[in-house]
DNA sequence: CGGCTTGCATACGGTAACGTATGGACAACC
DNA sequence: GGTTGTCCATACGTTACCGTATGCAAGCCG
């Protein structure tokens, strides 16, 4: 063939490893981390797993960094998520409800879940999720105590509201989507005071 | 060799499907489907593959029993668990949240977020696991109602009661139990009345 | 221009699975 | 004591991975 490079063939952007980790995290959302293997991500990035390890060392070293990248972004989020003006604690709170279990959020609930079902087994995995659910109890509790409520009241709340949220995750959602929808008033009226 | 059998072998006993599938569970509890290989638990079961050929068609025909009996377990055992007597419901509820949540009840506790990880990748598994849900969701409602509560609260302290025990199991448990100890009282009184 | 580095392709050896085919041990039964 | 059915072992072909080794093209660089 006298073609090496036809027309439509967009002039071959040499990837990074981040790209290798955002294709990663697609696939770690869709299939966990069982279904994320090294030919399996080349086939989907059109390379071949020769540019994976010219990046990474090994499938574990992806691995890490995907846990990496979670833990700092999930920090950061939470952070973010629950830094209010004086007065505007409350108002925080119920956003991180909502927005936790939100149907928009679909693809990082994925994620959560993959991850968590990995900590299972991975003892890497699951010292970061350790680490991030100390991080979002300790932001929620903080703001619980800026209500006015007592500390152990305030960690009981932040317990019951991340479990609230993680706990409807696993529920098929579909399901009971519509009712869900009625009575998500009622239950953060519950967590929350 | 003359020996074809040692000292202290035990006169073999015959597989039956149901060896197999108790088999199933453990692996499935400690490694998820994805760990769930027939050549695995052929070697769990000190014979060959040769054996789980003749007793089930292919891999899938275990992983459908599986999904079968574990159906049947759990809505057995849900019916059982909110049997009540008039005047004991509240009782009854309360017992539940505690065993749902049970560090007793850890091997329940890891096929249940086995099952519900493999439904988020199988149809059948996300069917049983709806049905599971829903007999659940129903059974709890009729306590709540019986202690004396409108349809709609009950439904939402159902569905918050089950996200809530599902989602502790998902926090890395053994980091927050001793707090989480001190908790529970208050939590389980936000659940029910 | 010739050489070095980057980024990937190709080819290879190895392991772990799946499912099949076939044979054989052993007990039960006639 | 031969036949039959049960239950398993062995061997095979195939696929999907992992990780390594090596080749090769294309850009930069002196």
């Amino acid at each position: 063939m006298a073609m090496t490079r036809r027309r439509s063939e967009p002039a071959r952007i040499p990837l990074n490893r981040d790209a290798w980790i955002r294709a990663a995290v697609e696939v770690l959302a869709e299939d966990g981390v069982g279904g994320l293997r090294v030919e399996v991500l080349a086939k989907r990035l059109k390379v071949t797993k020769g540019s994976f390890y010219w990046h990474f060392r090994d499938r574990r070293a992806l691995l890490d960094e995907l846990l990496a990248q979670w833990k700092a972004g999930r920090i950061q989020d939470i952070l973010k998520q629950t830094a209010a003006q004086p007065g505007g604690e409350l108002e925080r709170i119920h956003h991180v409800i909502d927005v936790y279990a939100s149907a928009r959020n679909r693809k990082g609930i994925r994620i959560e879940l993959a991850v968590r079902d990995w900590a299972r087994r991975d003892a890497k995995a699951a010292a970061v999720v350790a680490e991030v659910d100390a991080t979002r109890l300790d932001c929620a509790r903080r703001l619980f105590v800026a209500c006015g409520l007592s500390d152990p009241e305030a960690s009981a709340r932040s317990m019951l509201l991340y479990a609230y949220v993680f706990g409807r995750s696993l529920m098929s959602y579909e399901r009971f989507a519509p009712e869900l929808e009625r009575l998500k008033g009622w239950i953060a009226g519950r967590i929350a005071p």
